[in-house]
DNA sequence: CTTGCATACCTAGATTGTCTTGGTATGCTT
DNA sequence: AAGCATACCAAGACAATCTAGGTATGCAAG
């Protein structure tokens, strides 16, 4: 997906690449190259997206009838295909918004770094 | 890696598997099949390890020096290949902790969960 | 004693998402 | 006219996971 800035491989994050293009439509209608510099500054640059995955991405949730496309001329007086994310999009947005908060939380739990008030199955954690 | 046990499909999280395994070495000795068992409970049932990962993951760290396999008898009286924590697995494991920290954050900071601009761990950022 | 189950290990092959690399094209600016 | 940012795309390599098998043992239940 996203790459970190700071490392040079591919780190973490296989499957975010869609939520988060689909978490920025949400915000606004967007092409592809638009979605990854918005992704990217949202990010505070700390991500960066790769065209390679992107465009797949995007047809891959074009195909799923998660966005739908249309061609138009950008500010920059270019023809550009604007995605705009879908009523199914949306839905597909939150459950995966969800899963991903609840497994990122799993995985923090099990690296012991929980922000407390998570009770996790009476396992206490020495300070 | 780990699949979310609500879902039936691989979701987020490739390459969290091999961290994942180091920190529950970093607390103590196991064998494969126990290290899936810690991983799952220290999740809170959340997150399922596949053998088909975890196995393979186990040696790609043992080929990579960061853990230390030797054959020894369970408490359940089998023999079983019980991994340490090598020192450089502990300092992989410190940096990969890091990384995921940092890129979550910046994921987060894309789905608009945290306020932009917000210093992670120390990692000032420039206004 | 034999059936079944949990423990414990492993691999081959398919799948999937990402990355690498290359390409096309256009609109500005210099 | 050259150079750059914008804007799109695809083929193939690569890496981690999952699927789906397999082996073997200790123990408890019948």
């Amino acid at each position: 997906m996203a790459r970190s800035t700071a490392d040079g491989g591919p780190e973490f994050l296989s499957g975010t690449l869609e939520m988060l293009i689909l978490r920025t439509l949400e915000a606004e209608e967007l092409h592809g190259y638009g979605i990854a510099r918005a992704i990217e500054a949202a990010s505070g640059a700390r991500l960066s997206i790769e065209e390679g995955s992107l465009y797949p991405a995007l047809h891959r949730l074009e195909k799923r009838g998660d966005v739908r496309p249309e061609w138009k001329v950008s500010p920059t007086n270019r023809r550009a295909r604007y995605y705009s994310l879908t009523q199914q999009g949306k839905k597909h947005l939150k459950k995966t918004t969800t899963a991903w908060l609840d497994v990122s939380a799993a995985v923090n739990r099990v690296l012991g770094l929980v922000p407390a008030n998570q009770p996790t199955l009476g396992r206490a954690e020495a300070t």
